[in-house]
DNA sequence: TCACTGATCGTCT
DNA sequence: GACGATCAGTGAG
């Protein structure tokens, strides 16, 4: 039986939280609306992370990366698309989980419209995607997913076989193995030959 | 499938 | 004023 996930069952470690939350679901509910996602990519952005929004330090941009483990990140890049992120480690501690990609198991219409996308394999492979899928935006930054609310963290059977790869998209700290991912699944975004 | 490019804008230097 | 945890579209192999 899947239940709602509690923050006491979130590790705090954040490459731990990372590997955690492969074959979570992602509840994102909006009037009768209720999409529903298991999550299949993720990207760990750990303390001391030259690449991570938190490196230089608390901002009003990225202050929700502080906040208890369990929170909604969620910020704005290019000019074009959100990206949701869930946070790690103590309070006061800067980290987060990037959602990079989902597997869509229900509420398909609503994501489709949202997406304007006829291919479900497209519908939330990669950040931006997966974001705009589940209708996540600025508004939904610094909520908590282990709270009753729009987004929501539930359990779900952990993958079956899961592979890492350095991130994706970044400048600095490019050598580091913090991308995790369900090996196999047409869900995951990136070149194929990262995801072995 | 991969590589490349333009779009677009909030944040930080 | 530059840049970025991206995307959609296009073209080549």
């Amino acid at each position: 039986m899947r239940h709602w996930l509690r923050r006491a069952e979130l590790p705090v470690d954040t490459v731990e939280l990372a590997q955690f939350l492969l074959g979570a679901w992602l509840v994102a509910q909006e009037r009768s609306d209720r999409a529903v996602v298991r999550i299949v990519e993720t990207e760990a952005y750990v303390p001391g992370d030259a690449a991570s929004h938190a490196f230089r330090g608390e901002t009003v941009r990225n202050q929700s990366m502080f906040l208890r483990r369990g929170h909604a990140y969620v910020y704005f890049i290019y000019g074009t698309s959100y990206c949701l992120n869930v946070t790690s480690e103590t309070p006061g501690v800067g980290a987060a989980v990037l959602i990079r990609a989902g597997e869509p198991l229900g509420g398909l219409a609503g994501m489709r419209s949202r997406r304007n996308c006829g291919d479900d394999r497209m519908l939330c492979r990669g950040p931006g995607r997966l974001a705009a899928a589940l209708g996540i935006a600025k508004s939904d930054d610094g909520l908590d997913l282990c709270a009753p609310g729009r987004l929501r963290l539930a359990a779900g059977a952990a993958s079956p076989a899961s592979g890492c790869s350095e991130r994706i998209g970044l400048t600095k700290e490019r050598s580091r193995r913090l991308r995790f991912f369900e090996a196999g699944s047409p869900f995951v975004s990136g070149p194929r030959t990262l995801n072995r």
